[in-house]
Parts: structure tokens; sequence; C-alpha cells
DNA sequence: TTGAAAGCGCTAACAT
DNA sequence: ATGTTAGCGCTTTCAA
């Protein structure tokens, strides 16, 4: 014990850049490496006096563990990719929210992979993932193609919000986008509009497309023809709420006659929203508006935002069990391949109008 | 080149789980692994025809380097950690937004941990980023204490909004908080405020506590004495937004009168504003409010929210540019140890009272 | 209960 | 220009 001391105190004074590793802790504790590595790893086959030696040595020379190493030996890193198109919107930095918190208490780290809708990030992003030797990938939103390059490892991929085509082996959790899209169209109906607009942004992403797809059915269901010239598409270097706002501008100024707005997520109601009062255009009395998503903006804005609620916890509850499950050798259940979380309608200011309904 | 061929075919059909190592593509290509390490890092010391060769297997292969034995071997993992209290809240993620965009462009990976205000959790990540080999940590807010278990390895720590008291190495990067302070509560002292009232969470957060001297330094030179009666804590466990509701109410209760708010971040103001609102009290006539932050909501809520504006970007920029610096083995300039970032008043409907102007 | 040693995939120093 | 080999820190058989 007193080698010891005497060689931590050179170790600290001299050149403070080298970490210790299991191999000293295994001489100043007077045992093998194996020995330590067993402690460490609560592996049993040790007395109990070795398994104290060992553990205040660890504790007073700082001791700590080099996972590439272990990661390394094991084919295993204790570690997920996150790959999200926006973090800096509320709905994916919710979701990553509750994603971490959960991999936290699992033992596991998030790498974080933000792809701007770029293919090639994301792209990117799987190869990196893949040469970190991640043991397991949730895949937020995007196109509906993953890239193919991901067969090497078979590193298990949760998405959400997103079905691939090119993958059969994939679990996806998502909302009910089409019943999203459904309730808020009726909504719309039934608060007396006829003419509804929707906004998008990216058709090939299959949230959206599944949206549209509820948008139709509700007006086919209401008796309203389909108008595709009310089929507003937000080019994709606009942010959402600048870019609903300018779609909504140009429909004003075309004279083109509307009185609902259907905006695929909140951001883009709301910039719809801005751009009808900038008109002098009254909400909800002469135009009515919902979003999609339940996202802050709603509550905040005024008049509040009519909106689908998604379940957000629910989410990410279900994305981490699976994934979880996955990465501790279990095998994808039939009843897990697809998950459909259901979605509410959430009624504010921008289309219950007292004036209307009295 | 044919037995690369039939091989290759034998591993995909035999046992897929086996990723292509270097050894591998170096035995297809019939050279050494030294060369095939040669030519993925552009080392030099091969001729073309080799070169191509060996790209041409590892495109057929897929091989995928693996990242952790490549750490293990060179102490370097190419990733780094950031660490923020809440990645949901809006100017948390913007700041991981840019930062995520700029370590990508410069081939690092970010592990995103969420300390959710937990010093625990924040020790915790301190000692798994550790054990992961991060080149670097960023470190946003948080209490003015880093955990100390972090001297093994020396790794580059940049925080951001947080003086740690208790290291002398590592910079800081932050907007001039105490004069965010003092502009906001000047605003409101300039309508005419005499009774303002503050809204805190953590006093401990070097930011807050900042903008809390800016704020009795704007009091001092107005002329205003200061009330402790108006500073108002919300407890850790509230949101921004309730929290800062409730200690409203309870002011309007308790029938202390006052006629300013500043909310240290623009959703504690409109918490404070949706307060007023349910009590029908008028925001700006009757009191006005300022936030921090500029964040959306400031500009969505109604009316919209005068705040501080903090230039995100420019933080986030200084801070991977130095941290970037540091781990590619520069030192730390003098200049650097200590950055303030300018902040700038943002007048909106909250504080613009035409009637009175008038 | 403990230790010795192989080997995970890679880089780099050294040899050819 | 190319190959051989040691060794990064760890886990895990196998032997004692």
């Amino acid at each position: 014990m007193l080698s010891m001391a005497a060689e931590k105190v050179i170790l600290v004074m001299g050149d403070e850049k080298k970490p210790v590793t299991i191999k000293e802790v295994a001489k100043w504790a007077n045992v093998s490496i194996a020995t330590v590595s067993r402690v460490i790893n609560n592996r049993g086959h040790y007395s109990e006096a070795t398994r104290t030696r060992v553990q205040s040595v660890i504790n007073e020379s700082g001791y700590a563990a080099n996972n590439s190493a272990k990661s390394l030996r094991m084919s295993k890193s204790q570690t997920v990719g996150i790959i999200v198109p926006d973090i800096s919107n509320d709905w994916f930095s919710k979701i990553v929210f509750e994603l971490e918190r959960i991999f936290f208490e699992n033992q596991y780290s998030v790498f974080i992979c933000n792809t701007s809708e770029s293919e090639d990030k994301e792209e990117a992003y799987f190869r990196s993932l893949e040469s970190k030797l991640v043991d397991g990938i949730i895949c937020i939103s995007g196109r509906e193609v993953l890239p193919t390059n991901t067969t090497n490892r078979p590193i298990p991929i949760i998405c959400i919000d997103r079905q691939p085509k090119n993958f059969r082996d994939v679990c996806c959790i998502e909302s009910d986008h089409f019943r999203g899209g459904y309730l808020a169209t009726k909504e719309l109906i039934d608060e007396g509009c006829t003419r509804i607009a929707i906004i998008i942004k990216h058709e090939s992403i299959s949230a959206t497309a599944l949206r549209y797809k509820g948008y139709l059915q509700a007006l086919e269901d209401g008796g309203i023809p389909h108008d595709s010239g009310l089929d507003l598409t937000i080019d994709a270097d606009s942010t959402n709420n600048e870019g609903a706002q300018r779609v909504i501008d140009e429909l004003i100024s075309k004279e083109i006659p509307f009185d609902g707005i259907f905006g695929t997520n909140d951001w883009r109601a709301y910039g719809a929203m801005t751009s009808l009062m900038a008109h002098g255009i009254r909400v909800p009395e002469d135009v009515r508006i919902i979003g999609f998503d339940d996202s802050p903006i709603a509550v905040a804005c005024r008049p509040s935002l009519s909106t689908i609620h998604q379940d957000v916890a629910c989410i990410a509850h279900e994305a981490s069990r699976i994934l979880l499950h996955l990465m501790s050798g279990g095998c994808l259940e039939e009843s897990d391949r697809q998950i459909m979380v259901p979605v509410s309608l959430i009624r504010r200011g921008t289309t219950c109008s007292h004036k209307l309904r009295a």
C-alpha cells in the first residue's frame, strides 16, 4: 500500500496526461488485471478482502474505465444514435428529451444526429454510427427510404414517424397521422368551412403524406370536392413559419377564395395566421385554422391554435422499450412491428367561433 | 479478385453478423493491413494502382472502420459531449443545433447529455464522457461548480453561460447577462414602472445571478429602492411557464402592488403574462413585462413580448472554434479565456404603450 | 479464489 | 512502395 501511495503522487505530479489503467490498479492492489476486471463488473470469484482492496484503489486513483477498449473487446458500446431532422424544433427536441432520459436510466449514451433534412447528411450519419459501434439507432421522421449501407453490422433500428419502403425488419412507431389529418379537416368542415387549404412541406415524408390522406378522406366524407389549387407546398429551404406565411400571402394575392387552413404542423398554421392578420383577415371569423403537434406555440399565440395532440411521452416510451429489448438480444415481437399511437383533437380559439355557434 | 468475390458471397450468405475488418480487406486486395490503413487515411506511400484496388474492395465489401479500435489506438475518439440542462427548451435546443452543425462539418460526433439540472446526473455524465474518451466537452449553463473528478484525463472544457468557481483553466463564453438584466430593467423604468418584480429560478446559476445584478444596478441608477418582496423565486420542480404563473398569482392575491415584471427568460415572462390576463390585468397598460432570450414564444404571444436578444449563432461559433482549436492540440489564448457576447434590447408589445407615449 | 495469456481492429514504428 | 509487428486497455477462457 505504501508503494502505491508513493507511485500515485509521482503520477499526479509528474505526467498528468496519462489516465490510470486497469493494469496500474492491478499493480497497486497486488492482484492481476483479471481480478480487477471481475471486481469492476461484479463477476464474482473473488474474496471480500480483495474486493475492498481493489475498490479502494479504484476510488483513490480516480480510475475510469476506457470504454473504447471495452467496446472493442465486447463489440458493444452502450451507445445509441438518434437521427432527427431538426433538433431546434419543439416537437423533436421534446422527443429527444424523453428518449435521452430513458436511455440514461438504462446506462446508454446518445449521439445526437441532426440531418437538417439532408439525405447526404443522413447517410453520412448512418455510416458514422456504424463505425462508432452504436448498439441501436432511433430514426425520427424523414424520407421513406433508409440508407442501404447499414447492412454490415446488424444494428437494430427503430423508426418514429417514418415507414421505410426498403427495409422489412425495422419497427415503426407513429402517431395516427391519417386520423389526425382526418380529425383536423373534419373540425374545419364542422365549423362550416368548404374551401380548405392545406400547407405541406415534404410530401415524401410519410407522416405528412398520411396527414394529407386524412385530409382528402375527410373532404370526401364531407362531400367537399378536392381543389388541388388549395394544396400549398412550402419550398424546402424556408422555415415552416416563413414558408407558410409566404404561401398564404400568395393565395391571397391571387384572390383564390378559402375559408379554412390546415397547417400540417403548428408552426405552419401559425405562419398562416400571421399572414392572415397582416391582411386584416379575422381568425376565426373569416378563416378558421388548425395545426398539428400541440406544441407550446399553439397555446401561446392569439387566438390560441386548435391542433392535433401527439402523445410524445408514449412514443418515446415505446420506442426505447423496444430498442432496449432488441439491444439486449431480444427479437422483435410481431405486435411491436408497427405501433400506432392515438392522437386527439384540441379545440382552441382558431376554430371556436362563439358568434357562429350562438 | 475472383477469390474475393467468392469469399464475399460466403460471408454474406453465411454469417451476416460479422462486419468486415481491415484484415479481410487486406486479404481481398492482396496487400497488407498497413497498406489498407494508409489508403484509408490518405497517408501516402502507395502506388495509384494499389489505391484503386484497395478502394474498390472497400466499396464493394461495405467495409466500415471500427472506431473503437481506432480510438483505443489513438486515444482520440472524434467525439465531443454537450452537457445541457434542458434540451426541450428553445434556447438550449437552438444552441445544440448550431453546435452539432459545426462539429459535424469538422468530423466530430456529439453526445447529448441532458442534466435536467440534476447535479448527480451532471457528475455521472462527466464520468461517462471521460470513459467514452471524448475529445472535448461543452458545458452549457448550470451551477458554478464543475464536478472535480475530471482530472484524470485532461479533457478541454468550454463553458457557456457558466463561470465555474473551482476551475481555473476553462474557457467561458456568455452573453452579457449583467447588461441584459440592466437593459431589461431600464426599459421598464423608462416606461414609467417603479415597482418591478423579477422572476428567478435558480439563483446559483451564474447567468441568472448576473441578470439579477443588472436588475439591481438599473434600479439603483434609476433611484428606485429595491424591495425584496418583489424577488419572486420559482421552485425547482415547476416548469418556467407554470411556476411564473403561480408566483404572479400569489403576488396578486397578497395584494402587493407592482407595475412591471422582468421575467429572467421568455417563458417566465410569458407565464407571468398569462396570470395577469387571467386576473383581468391589462398588458402593457397596467403592467409592463419584459423577458430574456428572444425565443420564438416572444414573437408569437399577444401582445408580443419585449425581450433581450442573445446571439446564439455567435456563442455557438465561438465555443466550437475554441474547442476545435484546443482539441487539435492548440493551447488556450489569453483573449479566449472569457468571451462576452453583446446582447440587445428588442422592444415589442409588452413595453410599448402607444397611449402613454402619445 | 486467482493468474496468465489470447485477441478484439487498428495505427505507426521499423524493416525490407 | 510495401510488409511485419508491437501494443492501445479491456474481457474472458483456461489453467492452477
